[in-house]
DNA sequence: TCACAATATTCCTTGACAGGAATATTCCAT
DNA sequence: ATGGAATATTCCTGTCAAGGAATATTGTGA
């Protein structure tokens, strides 16, 4: 969960997985269509092997590349539990002002 | 999206993103409840509100923070189009694999 | 086997960012 | 208005990651 974060955060690396989206590609194509040289190009795709978001595939000369959808699920796992509550409790003040009252009130009250 | 991503790459940030899930929260419990010390927390805090994940409510002395909705509907959205596909595309790998070999039968054609 | 295409790796430099410590700021309560 | 919480900011340092250029590797077809 960390690693895909990290991965996506990078802009050459989340255009690799939008393009990637498409379905797969070869290392080449991936960069001529995103306009990046071809090491960035295999080092950004080795970032994105290492955090899971991506697998390669070898084929002749080439090796393709594309989405794995293990870490999309995980990530759709997650926001589960945002989608869940987001409208309850992320504006749920109220509740958290009586609590600091009530602390200020009788403080050894860790409750 | 990309700042999204950025802003939960690191692992505080995360952690305190996890923990105001539950409801919005002083800068101290933040700190308290992670183990951080007050001035990283504050530093982490200013990240994610520059990145929309979190806003501010001064209440007397306190600055109360929570999550914003708005982002993680954003990732949600973003989410979907992959969720539609993800069976479908991902795996897709013969229609590439036929897209070479054409393109090794006359190379010119560039479709 | 050999040359070449496709891809991966290394080395280097530079910039961004996190943590620590100290300090500044804000704002309430008295 | 003033002391003191609560919070924010600054300065510094070390680390890590990205880009560029060059080179190494791998595998294929002749």
């Amino acid at each position: 969960m960390n690693s895909t974060f990290s991965a996506l955060a990078e802009p050459n690396r989340f255009n690799i997985v939008e393009l990637l989206r498409d379905g797969p590609l070869s290392v080449g194509d991936v960069a001529v269509q995103l306009g990046l040289n071809q090491p960035q190009t295999s080092k950004h795709l080795r970032v994105l092997c290492d955090a899971g978001l991506v697998e390669v595939h070898a084929v002749a000369n080439r090796r393709i590349y594309k989405l794995r959808a293990a870490p999309f699920q995980e990530l759709d796992a997650w926001m589960e539990s945002y989608r869940r509550i987001w409208e309850e409790r992320f504006d749920r003040l109220d509740d958290y002002l009586q609590e600091l009252q009530r602390k200020e009130a009788n403080p050894d009250n860790k409750q």
